[in-house]
DNA sequence: GGTCGAATCTGAAACGTTTCAGATCGGATG
DNA sequence: CATCCGATCTGAAACGTTTCAGATTCGACC
């Protein structure tokens, strides 16, 4: 039925050794072998099955992503940075979604541990660092992505959350914000309690005299935003927070539909909003969106390097890459 | 090293075959047995070597998805639909970007045939008929996502693009617009042409005279979307179309960034907006965004559904699945 | 006790590749 | 002409699983 290299060999008229060096060390082989192989391959149609190679050669073509939110533009970008860095390599990039959800996350982690990968790429949710432990005894590196590994068992490639949160608040408060809310959840979520600790050092150590409240959310999406504002609007107004920070653009955006009454837009003359991530659609935003920007390729590439600078030299030290945020100051905020 | 099925075997006191069972149908092994064997795997940290088991079995455990674009939310969408389908059964997504690139679709395609996926879902850019024709001598089933398979040789799921082309140019005319835009492009891609084509239909089907000019770009982008616009106002204000149809929302948010003069948004008074996909993005945009909607986690689902089928039973006729889009009113036509 | 069938288990073959120790070939060298 | 060496090729072993024909066990039944 399916043709082997076997077929390959008897059509050319060489050994099957001989194919498989045309086939991964052509250096090794005489030009006329080369050639004659490479007819018969052609003539066959015959596609190297990968999976008798991974077996025999114990080592596989693709690479493993598990993102936290596949429908967040934000992973969406940096899951290009690493595609891009590895199909220059020539391997794949094999990718499921946690969803926010540990058993989803464990049942990717261990596909992934079956599947034998090259490496792992995790932007995690639950702990997982037992698992990645056990992966990496079976010789399977991992490296952490957008959450700092402070002990420095794995490589990682963040952003510096903590500085993120303080440079949204100090912004809130540099536009004359004094009561202002962190929505964000769950606060299982490292980014989540980072951000809100960053925003917390930024009010205490404010020249003027500020509130931080917490308005929790069950998860980092446009709904749970849109549900947010409208319990927000559901106070006396005086009860309101004149400023909210989101613990990223999706819920912002959310909390951009949510705030309207009566049609009329509270963002930012009432209430300014500032977000996280600075994903593409926080530009096009009902209202401009200022937003923490995260180099989002630039981190999925990097993370995509070091893993298979890992897989290459196992004995390699971990390293940890800490790119520093950026705001974006636009009309959500009362900018420009 | 690696632990395998024959170490289990050894510690559990039976033959290779019964482990195997015990992992296979644990049905047809006795309750002893099952037990002593699950615990030598946990002792011992087993883990089954998903190349050997293919190898062996011939069927691998991962679909193949090649997007066009993988960071547009509509294909996010779908990607999870099809996710949320195959985890239910208990395989796994492997997930290839062709970013509207021939070539790079192609080695996608090579790449899933070499792993022996158990199918492919394709949102195809270029003609890849006779690559998918071989896949399926292989025993690869295709299935089109977003593609109607005209001679149906292979099955596919869709949404009538040219039925969603009318519905938004005869939105435009019912809101009294007459001077109408299409803009989008490449043109190799099926549904822009599909999509003008509907249009097209509606403006000459018109009770009332109108017009449909073409404003080509090189790609579905939001930058497309921004140029294009910018375009638009290098004309005179008599120049200037009345309305404008994008070929997806993507374009048209790009779009509603770039028809803004002096800090004056054009849209929807001067020029209405309407673009397709409906994305979730679309209803928080600057101006919310009238859309033609797909249901587009139930393209996902329903695709990976008839994937599956026609991987169980080969012989089964191919099916077309088409949709209808919907149109959904918003502020960028005038809408409430 | 002998026979039978179902339930359960065994162990070797097979999947298609890579790898590697050894064979072969064809000059070059003395 | 004998020897040697590098370039090239060969063919069998090995990777870890699934599968399957046959072996074994155990009750039930006559």
């Amino acid at each position: 039925m399916s043709v082997s290299i076997r077929d390959v060999a008897t059509l050319a008229g060489v050994s099957v050794g001989t194919v498989s060096n045309v086939l991964n060390r052509p250096d090794a082989v005489s030009a006329s072998s080369v050639e004659r192989v490479n007819s018969a391959i052609e003539q066959l149609g015959y596609v190297r099955n990968d999976a008798a190679r991974q077996l025999r050669a114990g080592v596989s073509t693709t690479v493993g992503f598990v993102a936290l939110d596949g429908r967040n533009p934000f992973f969406a970008d940096v899951v290009g940075g690493a595609e891009h860095e590895a199909t220059a390599r020539g391997l794949a990039v094999l990718h499921g979604n946690s969803d926010e959800d540990a058993a989803r996350e464990t049942l990717y982690i261990d596909l992934f541990e079956q599947q034998m990968v090259r490496g792992l790429l995790i932007a995690p949710f639950g702990d997982v660092t037992a698992r990645l432990t056990r992966l990496r005894a079976r010789g399977i590196p991992s490296v952490l992505i957008d959450r700092f590994s402070g002990d420095g068992r794995f490589s990682s490639v963040s952003v510096d959350s903590v500085a993120g949160g303080r440079l949204a608040a100090e912004h809130l408060l540099s536009r004359g914000r004094r009561r202002i809310a962190f929505v964000g959840g769950s606060f299982d979520i490292r980014q989540v309690t980072d951000r809100l600790a960053g925003a917390r050092s930024a009010v205490e150590n404010s020249a003027h005299p500020a509130t931080l409240e917490v308005v929790p959310t069950h998860a980092l999406t446009v709904d749970e935003g849109v549900a947010a504002g409208r319990r927000l609007l559901a106070r006396d107004r005086a009860d309101r927070p004149d400023a909210v920070f989101a613990a990223n653009d999706l819920l912002a955006l959310g909390l951009l539909q949510g705030l309207v009454v009566d049609g009329r837009m509270l963002v930012p003359d009432e209430i300014a909003v500032v977000g996280f991530d600075d994903i593409p659609f926080a530009a096009a935003a009902a209202v401009p969106l200022t937003s923490v920007r995260q180099p989002s390729a630039l981190i999925g590439g990097t993370a995509m390097r070091i893993l298979l600078d890992e897989a290459d030299d196992p004995g390699r030290p971990t390293r940890q890459t800490v790119f520093a945020p950026e705001l974006v100051a636009r009309a959500s905020t009362g900018a420009p």
